[in-house]
This record gives structure tokens, C-alpha cells and sequence, in this order.
DNA sequence: ATGCATGTGCAACGGTATTGCATCTGTACG
DNA sequence: CGTACAGATGCAATACCGTTGCACATGCAT
């Protein structure tokens, strides 16, 4: 039973679930149960997800009717809405992808993502929103640093291009 | 053949093996031949190295010998000189523990913390020394030259108390 | 309704991280 | 200098996550 969304009285004319859907078959991609399903899910949370509890919540579907689906299709739709440019991938230090949906692109492009924080303590997970990182070089820079010549450090690695991803580890407030 | 002079009376330039063996030993670990060997494996590396490549190396024995070492006392070592504090373990996205020596080497230079960047494309990694990442609540209305680097009572629930790494990820100039 | 391309389920594979245990070694001690 | 013990090592097994092959079911255009 899938508790089909009775259209009577819904209280916004474009349900999120029509929205979901629409963006994914503009993305290209068909719009199937799991794959909405993982659209819905990744916009209930507030942060990243990993693919082993986005799994653990539709394989099982305790509490969620149309569940029970595989972990392997769970994995493809992450990796497929990832592709599609609906989803992003982090890494955020513990070996785990964690996905997360993204800003409202319909062309694909101009996603302005936001930081992440991870606290190496209790592993909680912090969305830096409106936050921005500026890589400036040191003031004094490596003032004593005499750089042995024969060093094969490429110092033209240094050189970034782009930034997309900006991620931090320490310590929270709470476990400092 | 190790064929070392183990004459401990040579006193002549405090070659980096003593030095690492001092280290190891001031850090309550005893000094075995393994352990020596990663240590100095990784200071003659520039940038962080992974577990894979590091028992690939000490494990064939290619170049170095007394080689021969097996993966998991590599990776033992690793973990123990890590939570010695001798080594910092950092995982730049891949999935893959990244070993990296820490604090001072022989010279008392610390190249302490300095943050990584990671190409997506070539998958190059780039030790951001002597740079500085300055995190700013926002976008425009703050001056970007600060160096908070101990930001607190950030706006939301999201509470940086301490942060002791960074990570960013985008293209090098060449990827771009 | 029908057909094809696409998505899904099941299960297996691969690779890295991690650990148990018997044996060996570094280091302190006599 | 020899001995003993805590710690380190080697070997192998385990666990877990990510990933993929293949046969079947399903969405969606016609």
C-alpha cells in the first residue's frame, strides 16, 4: 500500500513530492518509487546522510509504507542524482560518503555549497550555511624556511584552481 | 644484510634515524626496526602517504633493506605513532587513511598543521603550507582579512570550538 | 495496451581497515 | 652477560563499505 497522496486539501498547490519528481525527470532520470524516495528522504535532513542510514531507513521501512528497498538500488540513486547534479557527495573524514541534496539547480550549475564541519569527538556534523572560507597566504610566510634546494617539494602543485568543497575538522564547543 | 653498525658510540652528525628513534622512544614506543623504517619513510615523503603505498614499499623491501615489514605491522605502527602524536592521520576523500609526519623535524621547523587541498580530477594533493584559511559568518557584510581561527558563538547550532584541519577539495590550476 | 530502455533486487566481489593469536624481539633487570 | 617480561611482529582471518553483474520487473513513450 502506498498510501498514494490524496490531492484533497493538500496544504501547498506543488507538493514537495510533485517537486521531487519533477526534478528528476528533468535531470533525465525516471521517476521511481526508490528514487523519490531517496529524494524525499535526503530533504527531511538537515544534514548529510550517509548511504548506510538512508539504507537502513527504506530498506527496512519501519515506519515509512513503500519501503523496502535494496541497498544496491539505494547506492545507484545516490550515485545517479549525484551525477545528475541533485545530489552531493562528501567525504567527511570517517570513510562514509554522506550525501546531501542540492541547492535548487534546474541547469545543473551554479550550486553554491556550503562548508562542513566535523567534530573528531562526537562525529556531529555541521553545515557551515552562509559561511565562507578565505585561503589567504601566512603574513610573515616561512620566514627562517630555507628551502633546501635539492627538495623535490613541487611547489606548482599548489596551485588551485577552484575550490568546490571546503571541509573542517576539530573539536565542537561541546567537546572542547 | 642489515649490516648496521651498531655502534652506538658514532656520535658523529646525529643522523635523522636517531633522531627518529629518540622521538620514538621519548614517545614511550619502543624502536624497532619497523618502526624506524616508517618513520623515516615518511619523512622522506613531501606529502601525506597512504597506508597502501607505505606497505608497499616496506613490504617488497624494493630499495630499502632490512624491508619485508608485513601490512598490518605497518599499519599498527601507523596508528601507534599516530596516537603517540608522532603522525597525523588525515583522509583527504578517497576513502584512504593518509599518514602524515607531525610537529617538529629534525631542524625544529613544525610544520605543525597546514591544510590540504585535493584535485577531484588528477586527484593530486597539495600541502597548503604557510597559508592560512579564515572562515567569515558571512559573506559581505564582514571584512574577509580576520583570522578568527578560533571562531566562537557562531550563529546557529553550528559551534566551532577548535578546528584542527582542512580540507579543500576543487582543481588545480591544470585540471581547470 | 505494447515494447524498449531503464531501474531494481539479489548476491557476489574487491579493497581497505582492523583484530586474534602464537611467536619473536627490544629493553630492563639481575 | 644472561634472563624474563612487556611489547612488537607475522600470518591470517574478519568486518565493513562500496561497487558491480545479471536476470527480472517497471516506467514511460508510442
Amino acid at each position: 500500500m502506498h498510501a498514494k497522496p490524496s490531492r484533497r486539501t493538500k496544504t501547498a498547490a506543488v507538493p514537495p513530492t510533485d517537486a521531487a519528481r519533477e526534478r528528476i525527470r528533468s535531470a533525465g532520470l525516471r521517476c521511481t518509487p526508490a528514487r523519490l524516495a531517496v529524494m524525499e528522504r535526503l530533504a527531511a535532513s538537515h544534514g548529510p546522510r550517509t548511504h548506510a542510514e538512508l539504507a537502513a531507513e527504506l530498506t527496512a521501512g519501519a515506519a515509512h509504507a513503500g519501503s523496502g528497498y535494496d541497498k544496491a538500488t539505494i547506492y545507484r540513486n545516490l550515485v545517479e542524482l549525484t551525477e545528475a547534479g541533485l545530489v552531493t557527495r562528501v567525504e567527511l573524514g570517517d570513510h562514509v560518503w554522506r550525501f546531501e541534496l542540492k541547492g535548487v539547480a534546474a541547469d545543473g550549475t551554479g550550486q553554491a555549497h556550503h562548508p562542513h564541519f566535523v567534530c573528531t569527538e562526537c562525529g556531529g556534523v555541521s553545515c557551515l550555511d552562509g559561511m565562507e572560507v578565505a585561503i589567504t597566504p601566512r603574513p610573515r610566510a616561512a620566514a627562517k624556511g630555507r628551502k633546501p634546494a635539492g627538495a623535490k617539494s613541487e611547489p606548482g602543485h599548489n596551485r588551485i584552481g577552484s575550490v568546490s568543497e571546503v571541509l573542517l575538522k576539530g573539536r565542537c564547543e561541546d567537546c572542547t
